[in-house]
RNA sequence: GGGCCCGUAGCUUAGCCAGGUUGGAGCGCUCGGCUGAUAACCGAGAGGUCCGGAGUUCAAAUCUCCGCGGGCCCA
């Protein structure tokens, strides 16, 4: 049987291979269980919430890294407020409706479109659709586990379950009673062929560049012989004209050109009449003609109000055409928004296959993209054609079935969220967003100008509408709840799905007439069910009022970036049409997660990282800690098996490596931290400065988690991992733990490395939850798990900021002593004779300083009679005193002038503060400088220093041996070296304590290893003593 | 086509908001050193048009404008 190794303080050696990605395996067997996730939520019943929401995905396709990165940073900030003492509640959710399922159900069942699903038959298309939701979901869970994302997938919300949708009735009548739920037209982007709308990434997918015929058309003005001159790309749209559009403010000209009388804006004039001669008769402002008269190109269909008249429109530019717009209203957006100003008649005489209906005689039959030609000769039969140009611009095209898309005047109904635009902006003030920038830049500017929402799609698989209609009356009703619709029913039946088509079959009766009502075919846009969460993923107002309102709004959500028009947008506008509130207090939006080369993932291009390989050999741990530590959440981020790597060995296997040097040494000793903890007071320096570096990063990683800046918040921890705890004070604690006998030091050692790092893997838990859990239960017993503890708290106490300035001083120190080290040749191995610091005194490290440089002693001065004084200008203050004459200043700085100077018959005065002083070598010694610190060493070798790096020198050589041989720390060997007892001479003993030698035999080893040792050959031989 | 974000060494990035001497760091590379915790570490070196251009300023990676490239959202 495999061991476990969470026996709390089993004080198991623990040896460097036994950390690996598998390791977090057995973690996870100790959540389950222990049931470690639910305890935790128990833990804190009691505490203040925090509410999170999560973003419901759908499960009809794998989980891919982008998926990895948001159940990553939702779980890092969960399990820290967790720590932090909140009550996180963690329901898990399904988005289950929309397009993209039934298109990946029309594909696999072979259907091609609208008619397909309906010989198909809704009922069992919708089967399908139900089926397909689920269809990853065990590849969902299994990722979401395996990434140890803690979530309740038990009890998740799903948008397809009954009451879900009974709640987003509820809100639907809502909006309906406010007058806010209307039905309309919709100019949709719309394939013929296909027979369907399509939603916006989908058109997205199909733009293609396309030469079009573009065309300037003559409009006669009613009872002048003046013409109006438009221009458009879309020849076939000119049968349904119902209008002119210009712009107000721009400046219009009438113009006698060729013989005829033309009306166009003054700018485009210019820009099309170039060179050409014209003569401007009168000049007016848009919106002195609106109202303007003109007879119709084309009357087959009769409209029922009043048209053909110049109307105004701010979207008309001065780009391109003649600033005279043609309007549509059937087959523009823009076009419809100004039909509803001016009450203009809809002018539509194409069919759903796009082709001209039996009014328009002429054309009747013919796909409308395909009549261009043919309207464009018989305008210019009529001479009302004045130019024809070929026009390259962007077109949408299916990507279905590649046919051009048609815009297209579709009956829809509406959320009327323009009107609550100020509410929006008004909410949106009250949300923190993170980054800062999106909510005034691409989402605030998004709210500003809302639309109507679009609500209905003619489609099967979604939340439908809830609206009767009577087929007598003609009366509507929104039915807002099961009891509602079942008091109203004349067949309703015992087995309830408020799916199409059995919804379909509910008839109701009329409150006015008595007449049948049937439901109109529509279903809702899925995002509006996502948008619904917070209130019905509990059911609200049917059940559950009180859960609503204590998590109502969220305190945090945290999606990718794409999801601002998406579910970012959709949670708001649903939470301020219903309660006029905002639906979360924070949100945390991240950047796409791209391939190598900084392209997005997709399958198709192949450049799809399976996050299964990763987390099989590099880990969740070092996936995680790469996601959160390499950049700022919402940048884009690649991903790729390297960078991943990366993460692993450098700051995963740092960690380990830590703790395994502490948990060897110290069982090793037996030492137990209850009963042997040293008192802070008789510590040595280095514990009480790891110690304050240790509190300051508490202090520092809770500031950067409270403004959600988790990557600063993990650089940090990694700089203390790897810079302060294992480069620094691990480096230079190792000889303390290499002593046999037990004395305090080494006891106070032992007791600042158990604080830290048990300290450490609570800061690292909601970060690296496994590493920390294994690290912690190695260590500790004070939780069954490390994510059952609280956060450490900052210990002000403990934090000496005199001391961390002066260790820092001290690296500086060392790393100029190495510098000039290596400059002179003189290896590390060489004791020197002293070093000299002119700068602060910092006596009380003069112990590290020492080891670390290698000398005999360490002398602070304030005389540094081995350097000589060279002035340098200091930029940053002459540039505000001299300005322009700063670079002259600066030269006669260099060249040793001070006092009054004289420039242009100016006098200056070049005082100290203008330039900064630096030291220059003198014989000796060596030095550098940093900060206005010296270091100078003695480079001057002695005999006896020889002697002594000799000593050194074998002494390495017989411990590389003893490593090769595998020897136990505390085995004794004797040793025979191939020299004269006296190249040793006092430095024997040393050899001997260093190297467990219990003696040195000087004669020429038979066999044995020969070193180089600084040109001299020199062999050794080592053998174990018999015990 | 529009809006937003990003562009610093081969790679990952700090510095940019609040302009100031010679633009830092890690990985990788070369050389040297250290090592009975280490897959590590230390020193030196090579490697930068700070995306390009213009402007503001005594002074620009940093501020402004115009481009280019990548990404997202929208058409």
């Amino acid at each position: 049987m495999k061991q476990k190794c969470f026996k709390p303080s089993s004080h198991l050696p623990i040896s460097m291979s036994e950390y690996g990605p598998e390791m977090e395996e057995e973690v996870l067997e100790y959540w389950e269980e222990r049931d470690i996730f639910r305890k935790s939520l128990e833990k804190r019943k009691d505490g203040k919430k925090f509410i999170f929401l999560e973003g419901p995905p759908t499960a009809n396709g794998m989980p891919h890294p982008g998926h990895v990165l948001t159940r990553t940073m939702k779980d890092v900030v969960l399990r820290y407020k967790t720590m932090k003492g909140f009550y996180v509640e963690r329901k898990a959710g399904w988005d289950t409706h929309g397009l993209p399922v039934e298109i990946e159900v029309e594909k696999m069942l072979g259907l091609k479109n609208k008619q397909d699903v309906e010989k198909y038959g809704i009922e069992k298309f919708n089967e399908e659709c139900k089926k397909s939701v689920f269809r990853y979901e065990e590849a969902w869970k299994k990722m979401t586990r395996r990434v140890g994302f803690w979530i309740d997938m038990e009890n998740p919300y799903i948008t397809m379950d009954n009451n879900y949708i009974e709640s987003v009735w509820w809100s639907l009548k809502q909006a309906w009673e406010k007058g806010l739920l209307y039905r309309g037209h919709r100019v949709t982007p719309y394939c013929p062929r296909c027979g369907t709308t399509l939603s916006s990434h989908e058109v997205a997918q199909g733009y293609k560049e396309v030469e079009d015929p573009s065309i300037f058309v003559k409009f006669k003005i009613k009872g002048k012989d003046e013409y109006l001159l438009a221009w458009t790309t879309t020849p076939w749209t000119l049968i349904s004209n119902v209008a002119l559009a210009v712009n107000p403010e721009e400046d219009y000209i009438k113009i006698d050109y060729n013989g005829s009388r033309l009306i166009l804006a003054e700018k485009r004039a210019k820009e099309l009449l170039k060179k050409q001669n014209y003569e401007i008769i009168e000049k007016f402002k848009g919106k002195e003609i609106e109202g303007m008269e003109y007879e119709p190109l084309y009357t087959y269909v009769k409209p029922d109000k009043k048209c053909w008249y110049v109307v105004l429109a701010d979207f008309v530019t001065m780009e391109e055409g003649t600033g005279i717009v043609h309007i549509a209203p059937a087959f523009g957006e823009d076009d419809y928004e100004v039909g509803r100003k001016y009450n203009l008649p809809v002018i539509q005489p194409v069919d759903l296959r796009g082709r001209f209906t039996d009014e328009v005689e002429k054309w009747a039959g013919m796909f409308v993209k395909d009549a261009d030609e043919s309207i464009i000769e018989d305008l210019k039969k009529r001479e009302l054609l004045e130019g024809v140009q070929k026009y390259k611009h962007q077109y949408p095209f299916c990507w279905r079935c590649d046919t051009p898309l048609l815009y297209y005047a579709i009956e829809s109904w509406f959320i009327g969220m323009s009107k609550l635009r100020e509410n929006l902006v008004k909410n949106n003030e009250e949300i923190n967003w993170h980054p800062e920038y999106i909510k005034h830049g691409r989402f605030g500017e998004f709210i500003k100008e809302a639309r109507d929402w679009a609500l209905s799609r003619k489609r099967y698989w979604g939340t439908p509408l809830p609206v009767w209609k009577c087929e007598k009356c003609g009366k509507e009703i929104c039915i807002g709840s099961v009891d509602e619709l079942r008091s109203m029913a004349k067949n309703m039946p015992e087995k309830l799905d408020l799916h199409r088509p059995y919804v379909d079959r509910i008839v109701l009766k009329c409150p006015e007439c008595g007449g049948d009502m049937h439901r109109v075919e529509e279903v809702i846009d899925a995002w509006y069910d996502s948008g619904s969460a917070p209130f019905a993923q509990w059911h609200y107002p049917f059940e559950n009022e009180e859960k609503f309102k204590e998590s109502f709004p969220a305190d945090f959500i945290c999606e990718a970036i794409d999801q601002t028009r998406g579910w970012f947008y959709s949670l708001l506008a649903i939470s301020t049409l219903l309660f006029d509130k905002p639906a979360y207090r924070n949100v945390l939006t991240l950047g796409l997660i791209l391939d190598e080369k900084g392209q997005k993932m997709s399958k198709k291009n192949r450049n799809y990282v399976e996050p299964d390989i990763i987390f099989e050999r590099e880990g969740a741990d070092a996936l995680r800690w790469y996601l959160i530590s390499s950049s700022p959440p919402w940048q884009p981020k690649r991903v790729y098996e390297k960078v991943v790597r990366e993460a692993y060995s450098k700051f995963l296997l740092t960690m380990w490596h830590i703790y395994s040097f502490y948990s060897t040494y110290s069982s090793l000793d037996k030492f137990d931290y209850e009963s042997k903890k040293v008192d802070m007071k008789k510590r040595q320096i280095l514990d009480i400065w790891i110690i304050s570096k240790l509190n300051s990063l508490i202090r520092e990683v809770e500031k950067f988690m409270n403004n959600f800046e988790v990557h600063k918040a993990a650089r940090l921890i990694e700089d203390f991992v790897i810079k302060d705890l294992s480069n620094w004070y691990i480096r230079n604690s190792r000889k303390r733990f290499w002593k046999e006998e037990e004395n305090e030091d080494k006891l106070a050692g032992y007791s600042t490395l158990y604080e830290v790092i048990t300290t450490l893997a609570k800061i690292t838990a909601p970060f690296v939850p496994f590493i920390s859990e294994k690290i912690f239960l190695g260590m500790s017993d004070e939780c069954e798990s490390v994510h059952l503890c609280d956060f450490p708290e900052v210990d002000e106490g403990a934090i000496n900021e005199e001391i961390e300035r002066k260790m820092e001083m001290a690296r500086e120190i060392v790393e100029e002593a190495r510098a000039i080290r290596a400059r002179n040749n003189i290896k590390l191995r060489q004791p020197l004779e002293e070093a000299i610091v002119v700068g602060e005194r910092i006596d009380e490290l003069v112990d590290i300083l020492r080891e670390e440089m290698n000398v005999k002693k360490v002398i602070f001065s304030s005389d540094a009679d081995f350097i000589e004084e060279v002035r340098k200008p200091d930029y940053s203050k002459l540039g505000p005193k001299f300005k322009e004459n700063a670079g002259k200043i600066a030269k006669m700085i260099e060249e040793g002038k001070t006092g009054k100077v004289v420039i242009d018959g100016k006098e200056y005065e070049i005082t100290e503060e203008d330039y900064v002083v630096e030291k220059k070598a003198k014989e000796g010694y060596d030095f550098s400088t940093f900060n206005g610190t010296i270091i100078a060493l003695k480079i001057e070798i002695t005999p006896e220093l020889k002697q002594e790096g000799f000593a050194r020198e074998i002494v390495r050589r017989i411990q590389e041996m003893r490593k090769k041989m595998d020897l136990e720390m505390e085995d004794r060997i004797i040793t025979k070296i191939g020299i004269d007892k006296e190249r040793l001479g006092e430095w024997e003993e040393y050899v001997m304590n260093e190297t467990r030698s219990s003696k040195i035999i000087y004669e020429e080893p038979s066999n044995g290893t020969e070193w180089n040792i600084e040109g001299e050959k020199i062999k050794i031989e080592i053998k174990k003593e018999a015990q």
